[in-house]
DNA sequence: CTAGCCTTGACT
DNA sequence: AGTCAAGGCTAG
């Protein structure tokens, strides 16, 4: 019996996997952080959210010069100061995205005059930079001109921020958006975002006790009672007509949602903690967020909670898949791993079209970019308003939705049957956008273009879970 | 498009 | 008046 470990929820787990995996990152990261070469913005960033932290205890000039202020979460001009690091010395050392000098504190982060301008210019003009070479360029002085989109990937990933661009595009004057508190991304160079992330990955592979599932066979414990196709479906290639069929298995169905009611929420195991102060299930919270803290592990144990219960029933939309059905289990396996934090996102975003702003995260449940600054989850958030907006852009409709969940979008075995069966995913999504949008025939290819933003924004994601679940 | 230098303007 | 983080300008 092929057994799978990792995210995938088993009724017999006695941890939230996801939070597992986060949890065996973590290890990783306190480590850097407690080790040396953690950048200075991290450090610098850290500790503002100390708000007991006063003056550097060395550096006694600086820190002086420097008033240590900052009311209401309002970025002013003069930064708190912290023991040991001055103003002076963070100009003093290179820029975090690209190695040059330091001009300045730019858009929420100390960097170099090139990459506060490229930012900007990335923002202001909207560009839309696509990486060619896998989103993992190196960026440094010598290479920052290369890869744009891997560059401005990085600008996010330190941390600077997008509302930090003006809409109106006024001069002068003090910045008023708000500062994040949010830990900075752990990880400073790419290097090292690899090794997590092939971490992520291995982990989730190894065989884990109490964290293993079982694959059963297809049809299992599957009721297809609520088959339904599409009204004015016609022209539609069968195969997205096939994947349409089972989409329903990613819906809850209201038999479902009263046994969540009732039980008030999912884990009778060990989540009371976590889930102690909210009186409804995760799934049908509606105001949860209200109130939260900047620092909300509650919420984040919430958040897997419910991406916990989203994976069981991927599992299951997996298995049922026409597609996966030619495919060997091992590489059912391979390709969940790979995919099941952007087949999250895709979904939530995806439903997140018709509300401009906010990013529904579950039934009734929904966060905006303020909300999640409060819970330093910005950065997550802020690339999921984005990829939202871009597929309200494309105006992307169902059926290109669901073939573009079966377009396995990251590393994936050599299997030659994988190959094919993306082929025909392909083939199926290009023949139906060509047929319904003649008037738009490059929006095939703009679909394709977003995938690698969907895998920059799961990246972040996974980063921020992993940084939040340690409390 | 890039990046160095310039201008603005709220705040101290 | 000085500071400094926004946006603007422009050679290369």
């Amino acid at each position: 019996m092929p057994t799978l470990s990792g995210p995938f929820p088993s009724p017999h787990s006695t941890f939230h996997p996801s939070l597992n995996v986060a949890f065996r990152l973590q290890g990783r990261y306190m480590h850097s952080i407690h080790g040396s070469p953690l950048h200075h913005n991290i450090l610098y960033r850290s500790l503002q959210e100390d708000p007991g932290v006063q003056y550097a205890a060395g550096g006694e000039h600086d820190a002086l010069d420097e008033p240590c202020e900052d009311k209401a979460g309002l970025l002013h001009a003069s930064l708190p100061a912290q023991p040991g690091i001055s103003r002076q010395q963070l100009i003093n050392s290179p820029c975090p995205i690209c190695g040059d000098k330091i001009s300045g504190f730019h858009y929420g982060i100390f960097s170099c005059e090139s990459c506060k301008g490229f930012f900007k210019r990335t923002v202001q003009n909207r560009k839309n930079y696509v990486c060619l070479r896998g989103a993992q360029c190196p960026v440094t002085v010598a290479t920052r001109k290369k890869c744009p989109a891997c560059r401005f990937d990085k600008c996010l990933q330190c941390g600077m921020k997008l509302e930090a661009i003006r809409e109106d595009r006024t001069r002068g004057g003090r910045s008023t958006y708000q500062c994040s508190y949010s830990l900075p991304p752990p990880l400073t160079n790419h290097a090292e975002l690899r090794a997590s992330s092939s971490d992520l990955r291995q982990g989730m592979g190894e065989p884990h006790p109490g964290l293993t599932v079982k694959l059963e066979p297809p049809d299992s414990g599957v009721p297809h009672h609520r088959r339904t196709t599409m009204p004015g479906s016609k022209g539609v290639p069968p195969l997205l007509q096939e994947i349409m069929d089972v989409e329903h298995l990613w819906h809850y169905n209201e038999m479902e949602l009263n046994k969540l009611s009732t039980e008030g929420h999912l884990g009778k195991e060990g989540s009371s903690g976590a889930m102690h102060n909210l009186s409804t299930h995760p799934l049908l919270a509606g105001t949860a967020l209200a109130g939260s803290t900047e620092t909300n592990p509650d919420f984040v144990a919430n958040l897997c909670n419910i991406a916990d219960h989203r994976l069981y029933k991927i599992v299951k939309w997996c298995k049922s898949l026409p597609l996966f059905k030619n495919i060997s289990i091992d590489d059912q396996i391979c390709l969940l791993i790979n995919s099941w934090c952007e087949l999250l996102l895709f979904s939530c975003c995806f439903r997140s079209m018709s509300t401009p702003g906010e990013i529904r995260i579950s039934l009734g449940k929904s966060i905006n970019l303020a909300q999640a600054r409060e819970m330093g989850m910005q950065a997550c958030i802020e690339r999921m308003l984005n990829f939202t907006e871009q597929l309200r852009r494309l105006r992307v409709d169902e059926y290109e939705y669901i073939a573009m969940k079966v377009i396995p979008s990251s590393h994936v075995r050599e299997a030659e049957k994988v190959r094919v069966s993306q082929e025909k995913a392909l083939k199926a999504l290009q023949d139906y956008t060509l047929s319904h949008y003649p008037e738009s025939p490059a929006k095939f290819g703009e679909l394709l273009l977003r995938i690698p933003e969907l895998q920059r924004t799961c990246q972040v994601g996974k980063e921020m879970l992993t940084i939040k679940s340690k409390d």
